[in-house]
DNA sequence: AATAGTGTAATATATTTATAATACAATGAA
DNA sequence: TTCATTGTATTATAAATATATTACACTATT
């Protein structure tokens, strides 16, 4: 599982993590009932605080993407028919938001079409 | 000047600010020596503390976006030539950042394409 | 000169974010 | 049962973010 956390973004951290597991969770990464790391171990591994991930992780859970229970651990919660049309939706949300972005500066359709087309050789 | 708050941003008020105006700038709709709107005036339109505003101007002044003076106001501050070449470089990297994203949701070059595609008809 | 508006600065308060350090009940495996 | 690990919870502290209020020197205009 790829995760890191940028400590000059201007996103919280917290944030970062929630982002980077909805990423996750959406790719088909980490399936429905998958379990993912343990708030402990994340912790250490991306050297941030337990509290800070635990905070993640219960957005995530009050969003419905996973689930703890307390001798457990954290497992995720995605309707396994619902994940593709999520992760379709999420592709089109952002390509959505970087075209507004682009034309924002000034750039057209056909500017970010050659964009994509210098980018394919 | 196009520019509002998302109160629900996971992103700082002060960093939107910092943002939107950053756009404007690279998009050439604020050239070089053009005023900003006062720190009262935009906290005044945004409703949002003229502190938050004064801490983006900052910012951007830090960054060599703009100057203040104090009877006067606040304007751009772009060296002319640089323009062009900072939009191109932000088309580019967020297009860039739009593809690590597709990329880490599992579609291929080619499904950006054919969403490409899709959107210009 | 007077005045209104400007950026800048300072103080205070509240909320959010992040860390630190414990504690506890629940779970699962030895 | 014992034991390590789990999520959850609490308390404390610090830094960052946002608001509120006031003040001051500077600028341009009247």
């Amino acid at each position: 599982m790829k995760l890191t956390i940028d400590a000059k973004s201007p996103l919280p951290v917290y944030q970062q993590v929630i982002q980077a597991i909805k990423l996750e969770i959406l790719s088909g990464g980490l399936r429905d009932n998958d379990p993912l790391p343990s708030i402990r171990d994340l912790a250490k591994l991306l050297r941030i605080n337990p509290n800070t991930v635990a905070k993640a992780y219960y957005a995530l859970e009050a969003e419905g993407f996973c689930e703890g229970r307390s001798g457990s651990g954290s497992r995720v919660k995605v309707p396994p028919g619902r994940q593709d049309g999520l992760r379709q939706a999420m592709l089109e949300g952002e390509f959505k938001g970087f075209l507004e972005k682009a034309a924002t500066l000034g750039f057209s359709l056909d500017d970010v079409t050659h964009l994509m087309e210098r980018t394919r050789k």
